[in-house]
DNA sequence: TTCCGACAGTGGGGTCGCAAT
DNA sequence: ATTGCGACCCCACTATCGGAA
């Protein structure tokens, strides 16, 4: 197949705004597509490579190179080149890749290059990425689309389910149950503002204390140990007191769903940095290790035993945890019956808190295990932080922010009268706001670079946050983290505006 | 007809590893 | 030694489509 039709249909997809047109778009191809192809056009359409990351990003693709005349390039020419650029290591590797790309490119049409670029940075912005892509399967294979989903999950790969359907037709989908070794992609949470309003939706719900860590999911089959992230990247090797626990467990044979996080000598949790740090070194795992331990803190099971558990409501799976894992290595928890026991949620959250945890999760006791899907049976409760802030400058948007002043650079007051840069947000803004803000930031503009528009600092903003962290970025030594604007103050006069002073002070934990 | 679940998009900061300087 | 880039951790929020109520 051409790539050419790729780019095209990818074209398509976007300038669809009905999903069912963009699913049907996606089926005719993947009917059209040759058996060797398969593997290799399901993921491009679903936004990207079969490959993976193959370290070629923006800086790479910056060198413009000009584009063939005609179509030429085949799906199986275009999958030969990055499974070479993947592969290219070692000295002179950069000039290696920019060689690559650029033969690659100079081989594309314009069209074919844009959607190229698409794929390499992973932002195709069709407006269909997975979900979309496993309609279209279903739709180009007859098969029911809930089965083809559930088999993907468990199987954690889209192009694996694809490549059996398309060449066996929907029996092949009983293949893809949940398989010890195999990681699943795991459950995920929706937020709620308060542990009262997360038991009342719920009613009969575990409050379970929630870690700021990296989430694991550890599979065990006789000796063999493995350790996956969220995004089922295999970290075993990073993993050494995880595996050793795991084989210690007195079962030969399980999947456990927890979070690994280092605690300090006092017992309390180590910043997220200090973990996410170490479970990212790979070069010397053993003088890491000796630094920062980590510790696993399970809190569901998937299989034990043989027995595939997913279907099970959670008070089911967690009386097999129990059993399972000893108490320390679980993750602490009360049990709400319904809307009469907030109050002992709420003071569960506020324990929590004082242990230095993030927050709870709240989930549901009747629900089974969700796989891959951020369903409303669990729903995460953070405390949130808000402050007044200066707008300092604002960045260009992209994509469907275009011509829109989109990222905002805040500002705490200084000690001197000025302001401290904390850090950028784009969240939390309607189109109303984007419109509005462009507007008035643009009355306040003293120099646009075309990226960056600086303006006078007047304009207040409150801006909510889930804490603070380090930073050898900005001029206080901190930022905030996850921050989103909540409202404009115009009733506030920028020297009404929060201090670092205070700021700093509101957070005693982290130091600058 | 209205409501709501699921998705995609729009990017944020930090850390590590690697190659280039 | 330092710097820049890319990968991958953590993530919030809004708009939109389309099925459920």
């Amino acid at each position: 197949m051409l790539f050419a039709r790729l780019a095209q249909v990818s074209r398509d997809v976007a300038a669809a705004a009905a999903r069912s047109r963009k699913t049907e778009l996606l089926a005719e191809l993947f009917r059209d597509a040759a058996a060797d192809d398969v593997p290799i056009v399901i993921p491009y359409l679903a936004g990207r490579l079969p490959q993976g990351r193959i370290g070629v990003g923006w800086r790479v693709l910056s060198r413009a190179v000009p584009p063939a005349a005609g179509p030429a390039l085949t799906v199986q020419e275009v999958d030969a080149l990055l499974t070479e650029l993947g592969a290219v290591s070692g000295p002179g590797a950069q000039a290696e890749r920019t060689r690559i790309v650029g033969a690659l490119m100079g081989a594309a049409t314009e069209e074919e290059q844009r959607f190229l670029r698409g794929l390499l940075t992973g932002e195709v912005r069709q407006g269909a990425l997975d979900a979309v892509a496993v309609e279209g399967l279903a739709r180009a294979t007859g098969a029911d689309p809930a089965r083809v989903r559930r088999a993907v999950m468990l199987a954690g790969s889209l192009q694996t389910v694809a490549r059996a359907l398309l060449a066996e037709g929907p029996g092949a989908l009983e293949r893809f149950g949940l398989t010890v070794g195999r990681p699943v992609l795991p459950m995920l949470a929706q937020s709620a503002s308060s542990v009262a309003e997360a038991v009342r939706k719920l009613g009969a719900c575990a409050v379970e204390e929630k870690l700021d860590g990296i989430r694991v999911q550890v599979h065990r089959d006789g000796d063999a140990v493995r350790v996956h992230t969220r995004t089922l990247d295999d970290i075993t090797d990073r993993m050494p007191e995880v595996t050793a626990i795991a084989r210690e467990l007195a079962a030969d044979q399980f999947v456990l769903d927890g979070e690994v996080i280092s605690f300090g000598a006092d017992g309390r949790p180590r910043s997220f940095q200090e973990t996410a740090g170490r479970v990212g070194s790979r070069t010397d795992v053993a003088k890491a290790a000796g630094q920062v331990p980590v510790s696993p803190v399970f809190f569901d099971v998937l299989a034990v035993a043989g027995r595939d558990l997913l279907d099970l409501p959670f008070a089911e799976r967690h009386a097999e945890l129990a059993r399972l894992v000893p108490e320390p290595m679980r993750v602490r928890r009360t049990v709400a019956r319904g809307p009469k026991d907030i109050a002992e949620a709420e003071r569960f959250l506020a324990e929590t808190l004082a242990r230095g945890h993030e927050g709870v999760m709240v989930k549901a006791l009747a629900a089974p295990y969700s796989a891959g899907r951020r369903g409303a049976a669990w729903l995460k409760v953070k405390p949130v932080h808000t402050l007044d802030l200066v707008v300092l400058a604002a960045e260009w948007g992209h994509g469907r922010r275009t011509g829109k002043l989109s990222n905002l650079h805040l500002g705490a007051r200084t000690a001197d009268g000025g302001f401290a840069m904390l850090g950028k947000t784009f969240k939390g803004m309607t189109d109303v706001m984007l419109a509005w803000q462009t507007k008035r930031l643009r009355e306040l503009a003293v120099e646009d670079d075309g990226w960056v528009v600086r303006v006078r600092p007047e304009l207040v903003v409150e801006i909510a946050y889930d804490g603070l962290q380090r930073s050898s970025r900005y001029p206080a030594g901190v930022t905030l983290r996850f921050a989103r604007v909540v409202r404009y103050r115009e009733d506030k006069r920028p020297e009404e505006a929060d201090t670092v002073e205070a700021l700093l002070a509101a957070h005693p934990e982290v130091t600058p």
